[in-house]
DNA sequence: CTGATATAGATCGTATGCGATATATTCGCG
DNA sequence: CGCGAATATATCGCATACGATCTATATCAG
């Protein structure tokens, strides 16, 4: 039926730790498990999946300002960076694709937040700019500051940041040359 | 109404990198950017919503094979470390509520992975277990590996683990606080 | 014992993600 | 030039997330 289904899965579904090497020190009620065997709470992908939620939720309180979502916010911020990006370049930079992208720009555009017209050398590319009002809502948000809220100290935070990039990146890779 | 809205918005929508301190070195073809400020590229919340995109795609295909979406897999190892649990008991270790809960549980349920039933102690509450086919199911799951696709040594990928954790950890303690 | 309140799940509406597909435009090649 | 393939975007259906609300059950005050 769908793509992907050439040698795949070799691909895993357990991208946790070798084992349950980490111990209950912290007093955190943990539940006993077997040798060997892996909890939810050692596997990355879930550490990652359960962060992106909890950052969401520490967004929110500030994106009900803007009046703004989350993908709606980092649009404004991608679209911030130069004008007259196309729906695909911007997919490239968010890691999205013009089936979730083209939604999240109308419902922008019709917040008066940016502008999408074809390209009239090439129309089946749209451009997409930010309006003033975009650029304006994009100022706003700036101002307030997550940092503290993540509890690390700026190089620790700078170093976790390029970890989870080189993460990413390691997995796409992997992905494509599969 | 919900919670969180006291003196909320101290909160961030800024939490990279204190200025554009990331040059181009690796001969990725960055847009310049005027002094302090950011690109989306040096968010830490983006670098984690990013990978856990990739991470889903990564882990698309193996599903694929089990049938399973990603949610739906994370429910069924919470569930393989307890019989029993309650709907909130797994949405505590899942970071989830009821409302997206229990729709992944009842299709889980329909596919013949595992049983909700209400608590005879305590009429609302609903216990969950995983049938045989779930536990197998598991274990069909575990054999596969995507720790190499992250490309980091065992160490790294075990300090990035906790660092993602604690990251979380802190978002949601810094949430709780305000 | 009884009404008020609290708690546990479930339901509903909105907004993503994403696979599959549709449409429009451009490109390639004879 | 003309037509099939490739490209860019949009549309549709399904499965999460999540706020708001509903229902059922349990607990508590008096």
């Amino acid at each position: 039926m769908s793509v992907c289904r050439k040698g795949a899965p070799r691909m895993s579904l357990q991208d946790g730790l070798k084992a349950n090497s980490r111990d209950n020190s912290k007093g955190n009620h943990k539940e006993k498990t077997a040798a060997g065997e892996r909890r939810l709470a050692d596997f990355l992908c879930f550490a990652i999946y359960s962060a992106n939620l909890a950052y969401g939720r520490a967004y929110k309180p500030g994106l009900d300002e803007l009046g703004l979502t989350y993908p709606q916010w980092i649009a404004i911020v991608a679209l911030w960076e130069r004008d007259g990006q196309t729906v695909s370049e911007l997919g490239a930079k968010m890691f999205l694709e013009s089936n979730t992208l083209t939604p999240i720009l109308k419902k922008l555009e019709a917040m008066g937040y940016l502008r999408r017209q074809r390209d009239p050398a090439d129309e089946r590319q749209v451009r997409v700019s930010l309006t003033d009002a975009g650029r304006r809502l994009r100022e706003k948000g700036m101002h307030m500051n997550l940092v503290k809220s993540s509890g690390l100290k700026p190089d620790e935070f700078a170093r976790l940041q390029e970890s989870v990039v080189a993460l990413r990146d390691n997995l796409i890779k992997a992905m494509a040359e599969e």
